[in-house]
DNA sequence: CATATCACG
DNA sequence: ACGTACGTGATATGC
């Protein structure tokens, strides 16, 4: 028989340590108990025992009667994020039937060392596991120790034996006590002896074994053979003799702790599935869930089942001309929710025919006369709508001829607004998170489920996701109100939606023959530099493997090492750039990575995204940053080259048709524009209300000079500030930025926040602010949590600092854009021109037009873009065109 | 599947 | 004493 006992506090802590930080969204931290219970699994699949139990220290006041003066005294508190975490650690193991020995004055070491005692006593093999090597004395014929690391969420564990011990220590594990006894342990404050180190002891030991015995031997050890003969080691000895004893004393784990224990008593018992199902519901852990198989609890009398919408809700398959009418009556009546299939042949809507006390769902088919009737009467903007990914259907409504119009509510987009870290908005996850219940997914395997149609399968999991849509709105409009979203929700966000939808179908038209031949140049290009860098290297390599060109430049080559990441020598563009004068094959490599970036993301990459109609249909994500922006993804066209000259080529080849023009209009420096109106900073509203260059007027101002007499590189260290203020400053990264030392760096910061006081003092207010009140918003009210300010650990908490200064900033200029955009989008279809935007790239908008109507375009885009926000300084935009993008942008 | 690198604002 | 600016997405490598 096999008992495992886990070391809580020990195993917590790797866990805590060693995972990112996680929270659930309500703030609570949660990677430590993640962590731990990653580890038990792992372990109780490894080594299958019968038995299973965990031990954990009390925390500190209990450690008052300590068996000398000063023990312990270095020990940290655990930091509260780990610490909130312990009270829930427990009831999950609870709930998980697991029992947990703790005692007043009694460390988890002693337990470890009580509990394995007892087991053998009872003739069961025990195995100890712990991140701490403390407990190493207790391996013997029925003690195993598994020492657990965590290393960036991997944990691995290894088994101690005696035989491994000895293997390592060259003694038996009992002799460790000695060992602490004559080298001391910092870290648990045991002074062992002053002047013997490790390979002295360790020495010491394998000969003799114990103190005692060398203790007994003293005046001959220094003609033992194998001891180094270290001049002083008797004196030392002698001396350190009673420090010594006290030390070995303090090492040895007590193993007399009075705990009702016996093996038995720990069997390993089912999880009590209610219990954990609400607690890991609760940390949100959802994979855990499906590990342990849990499912939701049979709800309580008078809660919301499930399944109360279809199972009390009549369903009607519109087939006929009654059927329809009855559905074109009850659309009327607000609210419907709307659900498609994925190849868009079934669409379920959810009426609350609020008289009636009951809900309709209305089933319709594609394959039926009455489909294009209902679908053109539900798609009319004076029906209003609530779905899930609601761009994403208006796609591909648009796509099947039908208006995008009357859609108010999408849970996907609320569920964001309301938390925009949360990462992801699964439909299934949000109304498990927000409303108790898990809609179905038509494809559960268990019960007289799995006997029905996939057409019966389908129409079921559609209405239950219609029914989750409808109750996530219950439970998110509220919140909405409450967090002052509403504005941004039904004025912002809903509008873009149709927007963003004719964006995507719109797409960009490339010109594909020159992508292509602009590829097989690079192509060659790249061969050809290869080749040279294998000649001047005396090597052929894999230039793409960061692995191989480390090994290379700074083996072979024997390069100056500038960075080390973790895996090895860091190969970045930076230093590389460090390294150009030191070796002719450096530059090189940077051309090569130039090169080969271009071909295989640009030229190769998006000749594979093109349509059969020429053009590139990015998708544009609503729901993927924290700060408010949009993403593009497949492509991602808000990334394509302009700032080095080669890159800018692939520019060339985003073009407009024959008679067609491309009109690009960006805001110039929205974001310092931004910061100058939310700080209100005198001086730098003044500098943007005189429409001189902002990056020479703030040079002028911090150097005191006249903006006449900024030099060149005067202006590029301002620009560098004005960026790293919108980012959160720090002097080591505007030193790199500008090749100047820390200190002038340092100095140059201070001598800007003294001069624009408004922005030092704004930046001090929104960091105290969003401390208080757990969140970040921006001018319109968008919120983002930043529970990382209340993190005891300073990176964690540096970290949020900068972006509680970046998310206002970056976060309203998001706001501003979106809102132009629906301007925009909507300025355009009414003017009944020829035109359509195309593409966002954060602060540039890109419209397609009849070359004509070029100049109408430009104002028209100006006037909208600029009207976007009322700021107390100018919010100007700049517009250009041309028949290609970089044109356009000139 | 995670990491390193690099493209953009 | 820490470790080094905010926000993204695509590609290639290597475990």
């Amino acid at each position: 028989m096999k008992l495992v006992v886990i070391d809580g506090n020990s195993i917590v802590n790797r866990a805590y340590y060693g995972l990112r930080m996680l929270n659930a969204s309500d703030g609570t931290p949660t990677n430590g108990i993640y962590g731990f219970i990653n580890i038990l699994r792992k372990v109780i699949s490894e080594e299958a025992p019968d038995g299973l139990c965990v031990t954990f220290d009390l925390p500190a006041p209990t450690f008052r009667h300590e068996r000398y003066e000063g023990y312990k005294a270095t020990r940290h508190g655990m930091p509260d994020e780990l610490a909130v975490q312990m009270p829930i650690l427990k009831e999950t193991l609870d709930a998980m039937n697991i029992r947990r020995y703790e005692l007043a004055g009694w460390e988890a070491d002693d337990l470890l060392g009580t509990i394995s005692k007892k087991c053998s006593e009872a003739g069961w093999e025990c195995v100890i596991c712990t991140g701490d090597r403390d407990s190493l004395q207790l391996v013997d014929e029925h003690v195993t120790v598994n020492l657990v690391t965590t290393r960036l969420g991997q944990t691995s564990t290894k088994a101690v034996t005696p035989e491994v011990f000895r293997e390592e220590y060259g003694f038996d594990p009992i002799h460790m006590i000695d060992l602490k006894a004559l080298m001391g342990d910092s870290s648990d404050n045991i002074p062992g002896v002053r002047g013997v180190g490790e390979k002295t002891a360790m020495g010491l030991i394998r000969l003799y074994g114990d103190v005692e015995t060398i203790f007994d031997k003293l005046p001959h050890i220094e003609q033992s053979p194998g001891v180094p003969a270290k001049a002083g080691l008797i004196t030392k000895l002698t001396e350190g003799r009673e420090q010594a004893e006290m030390s070995k004393d303090l090492a040895t784990i007590r193993r007399t702790a009075p705990i009702d224990f016996s093996p038995e008593d720990n069997l390993m018992a089912p999880v009590d599935n209610d219990k954990l199902y609400e607690i890991f519901s609760r940390l949100e852990f959802r994979k855990l869930i499906d590990a342990y198989g849990l499912t939701a609890p049979a709800a309580a009398d008078g809660q919301a089942e499930p399944m109360e919408f279809t199972a009390e809700c009549v369903s009607v398959e519109v087939t006929d001309g009654e059927t329809l009418a009855d559905f074109l009556k009850d659309i009327k009546k607000s609210p419907v929710a709307v659900r498609f299939s994925d190849n868009m042949d079934l669409c379920c809507v959810s009426v609350d025919r609020e008289d009636e006390d009951k809900c309709v769902g209305y089933i319709l088919w594609s394959d039926s006369a009455q489909w294009r009737p209902a679908l053109e009467a539900l798609c009319d903007g004076d029906i209003k709508k609530h779905g899930h990914d609601v761009k994403d259907t208006v796609r591909a409504l648009m796509d099947m001829g039908l208006s995008g119009e009357g859609w108010v509510f999408d849970s996907a987009v609320a569920a964001y607004l309301i938390d925009p870290t949360a990462g992801k908005y699964e439909l299934a996850r949000l109304c498990d998170k927000y409303c108790g219940f898990t809609p179905m997914d038509g494809a559960d395997e268990d019960g007289q489920f799995s006997l029905l149609d996939d057409n019966t399968k389908l129409v079921g999991r559609l209405l239950s996701e219609a029914a989750a849509v409808e109750c996530l709105r219950e439970r998110l409009e509220p919140k909405l109100t409450e967090y002052g979203l509403e504005y941004l929700f039904r004025e912002v966000e809903m509008p873009l939606c149709p927007v963003l939808a004719r964006m995507e179908r719109a797409g960009f038209l490339v010109d594909s023959a020159a992508l292509a031949s602009f590829g097989e140049m690079l192509g060659r290009q790249i061969d050809a530099i290869s080749d040279e860098i294998y000649e001047l290297a005396g090597t052929k390599f894999n230039i793409n493997s960061p692995k191989q060109l480390g090994s290379v430049l700074f083996e072979r080559l024997g390069l100056p090492v500038g960075k080390k990441n973790n895996r090895g020598y860091s190969t970045n563009a930076d230093v590389l750039e460090k390294l150009r004068p030191k070796h002719p094959v450096v530059g090189k490599v940077l051309e090569y990575r130039e090169l080969s970036k271009l071909k295989s993301t640009y030229a190769d990459g998006l000749q594979k995204v093109i349509a059969p109609d020429g053009r590139i249909h990015t998708s544009f994500q609503m729901t993927a940053t924290a700060t408010g922006r949009l993403s593009s993804t497949e492509p991602n066209l808000q990334n394509i080259p302009i700032r080095r000259e080669l890159g800018g080529e692939i520019r060339k080849m985003f073009v407009a048709p024959e008679g067609y023009t491309l009109v690009d209009a960006d805001y110039s420096q929205i974001e310092l524009r931004i910061l100058a109106h939310i700080s209100g900073d005198e001086h730098m509203r003044a500098a943007f209300l005189s429409g001189e260059d902002i990056h020479r007027m703030t040079a002028a101002q911090v150097l005191g000079i006249p903006p006449e007499e900024v030099t060149h590189t005067q202006r590029g260290q301002a620009k560098a500030v004005n960026f790293g203020i919108v980012y959160g400053i720090s002097a080591f990264s505007l030193s790199e930025d500008i090749g100047v030392s820390v200190a002038e760096a340092r100095e140059y910061i201070n001598t800007y926040m003294s001069s624009y006081k408004g922005v030092a003092d704004y930046m001090e207010a929104v960091i105290a602010n969003a401390k208080d009140t757990g969140v970040a918003t921006t001018l319109y009210g968008r919120r983002r949590p930043m529970p990382e300010l209340k993190s005891s650990n300073f990176n964690l908490r540096s970290f949020g600092e900068r972006v509680a200064r970046n998310m206002p900033i970056q976060g309203t200029a998001a706001d501003i854009m979106k809102i132009a955009m629906v301007n925009v989008d909507r300025a355009l279809r009414e003017s009944g021109l020829d035109a359509r935007l195309l593409l966002q790239v954060h602060d540039e908008l890109i419209v397609e037009c009849r070359t004509e109507d070029a100049d109408k375009i430009k104002k028209l885009l100006i006037g909208k873009m600029q009207s976007a926000a009322s700021l107390t300084v100018p919010l100007t935009v700049e517009a250009g065109n041309g028949g290609n993008w970089y044109a356009a942008k000139g």
